[in-house]
DNA sequence: AATGAATGAGGGTTCATTCAT
DNA sequence: TATGAATGAACCCTCATTCAT
């Protein structure tokens, strides 16, 4: 709403800002009421626009969940890369994602993680973004399997392993609170935590009684300094 | 659709019967295709009926909803129940109930669990939903903080601790296939090795690295022995 | 209107019934205010009932309007039948056929005769009725050919004299009021008289001058009767 | 396209070219899709500008329309004023009149020859455009029933002679290939010579087989010679 | 108990039109 | 003069729901 009904000072940056602003709208319902339960009028309401406005930025309502499930892969994707570059051992890398990965989920603006009803989506979509799906998937079982050739992670079904753990993740969205009392960076330590000691292969130390006890930490949009603080002697 | 269009053997029996298998397949699409994404037409089909017979056996599709959502309350309880009154500690307990969750969820039948879009409810009924299911997570919350304090749960948030668990286990809808390569037995197993692990105490022991590898086990829709079958000595 | 609102007395011949009133009536208003210009909503409010009532008849509006072309050239295939199976020479069974195919387009349900537009429907449908559109005219041409060959029709171009006939003819839905001074069928008569007369090989006789002075003819529906009233010396 | 987006040479000498393209442009689009069926985005790409673009030169759509209308009566009345001062009796004007509307209509520019949906228009412009075709049809019915005093012409009612004639010309658009084996000047000629055959009073010459053995004629936008070269002396 | 027909509300989409720039 | 963005009305279509049979 702030980003609209501007004045007009960056021509077409105006544009990709108000896009912006209608997909991460667009997540959030979708998230909430799901796509079928969503009306363009909601979100344009919500926006302070007519519904007629938000053709303007997107073609259609199908397309306006391909974009936002596209931005979530970009986003997952990203993590991936960041945290797969940065640890030294599999299970390292695996925990430096996934805390990526929800640092994302639970950033300030929502993100536009969207893992449901892709199938109101068409063919030609659902294909693609199941695709990178899948290759994103499949790193993080490369990074499992990883792990258990270097003595980080226990023997197990990497598939299962990985599944468990986005389970665990994805689940957030169902009931963190944006004003609870625990901030999403607090959250994203402590989730990650106990997945890491449901694979990590030498004895785990004792868990976080309560997240909201962790120290301050830098602002959660900067992900490396809190993956370093998270850093363990094991 | 077997169950419909019998001749009328048992009186209202019968109404019984069809009524479970409406809620069955009402419960089914509206985890495809979500609540809003479902037509009344579409369940109806499936069933070999009109969509007006519909209204014989269910007053709204709203209630449907709420049908679904209060049946899968009951067999939520229900695993509790049964798992928390076998096991012989915390960690045993809440694992049993964590098998007896997941049967349910992957049985032939489908289950009705369903987690999602309970807004699309009335608000009396979202209140009685919320409920039971907050009645169902406190319990296994209790059932963690009694684990740790009899030692065979390692400190932790309980909170978070369930929100973790069911994440997990909720998630395997997602990805969990009928026709896969996996009975839903081996897959409930598997599933729950990993999050007792990531709870445990003590040393855990290795993971099972290959669902398919578990022995057979009684059929899917027998509970109970399951549960023994899984017995462990810590 | 009448048609509709009624009791159930023959079941699905009541849905024929209703069927063919809204047949009738959007071929009117198509031919009246173009596909485009017609809504669904208006021709709904002549049949006296609601725009969704419609969906009960036909899926879409662009299948009503294939609907409409497909039982024009029903119409027209059948004025073909009967006119080439009657006349004894090319020149008479032509004019035979195009005033069974005036009267059909004049009669007192007007008609789905349906000419234009053909375009706003899926390209599917638009080769459907090209395809028998085209058979029509071909048929048209192959009695002008003959009728050249039997040395009844002049010397000229066939493809050119249907396309003259055609246009016509056609035509007359432009300016024939149905209350006007002149019945249906002394239009088909005076007109085709004329065309008749463009073609003749012999001396045409003179012109009827002024058609409302013809004799009274056969209820409009009878085709036969009106064809042999029409017989000349030459 | 190549009016639009050039300098500013002639000042408002460029607004009234671009104008007329314009209408141009909009006839032939409504006539190959309708009034309805057209929208000024369709027209404005053609036209490489934009729709708010078009509004410089046109108040509204409706008034689009009726300028098309209007300018196609300039036409028509044009045509009539030539070939009635042109011929020496009453078959011979008409003739010329119709072969002069012919190359309007068949014209490289397309003319703006528009037959349909004047409804689409606001009962002012509807009732100025029929009055001017008013006017048309009756001068065409006047010069029939010259014809008809001083002989060219047999006995016939006047108002459906005119009918057949317009029918006949109006349905070229319908079937006239642009890019077709036939020039619009000898569709012109071939038709008339039809139209003509069916009113004359005198025993008519053979009617012309094959238009493409025609002989070359004069440039198709010159329209006078044209008339010229198609005396005949009867 | 079940159906076919009808309804009214709402959803996605298009479009002519306006306006600030 | 031309544009991009926005609007409001209208349109096609779907769907939950009702009702006579």
């Amino acid at each position: 709403m702030s980003v609209w009904n501007n004045a007009v000072p960056g021509a077409s940056e105006q544009f990709a800002k108000k896009r912006d602003a209608l997909l991460r709208e667009a997540a959030q319902s979708f998230n909430r009421r799901g796509y079928h339960g969503t009306s363009l009028t909601e979100i344009a309401k919500k926006l302070g626009v007519t519904k007629a406005a938000l053709y303007t930025y997107v073609p259609s309502k199908e397309e306006l969940l391909f974009y936002c499930h596209d931005s979530a892969m970009d986003a997952a994707l990203e993590a991936l890369e960041r945290g797969s570059g940065r640890g030294s051992n599999g299970l390292e890398k695996l925990t430096l994602t996934l805390i990526g990965y929800l640092e994302l989920m639970l950033g300030q603006d929502g993100g536009f993680v969207l893992l449901l009803e892709e199938h109101a989506m068409r063919p030609t979509h659902v294909k693609a973004i199941i695709k990178r799906r899948d290759e994103f998937e499949r790193s993080l079982r490369q990074l499992v399997a990883a792990g258990i050739a270097d003595g980080s992670i226990a023997a197990c079904n990497p598939k299962l392993a990985v599944f468990v753990a986005l389970g665990a993740l994805n689940w957030v969205r169902k009931w963190y609170a944006q004003n609870g009392p625990w901030t999403g960076h607090q959250v994203s330590l402590a989730l990650t935590e106990m997945i890491e000691r449901s694979l990590a292969s030498r004895p785990a130390k004792a868990l976080t009684e309560d997240p909201s006890t962790l120290p301050p930490v830098a602002p959660p949009d900067v992900v490396p300094p809190l993956a370093k603080a998270r850093r363990r002697p094991a």
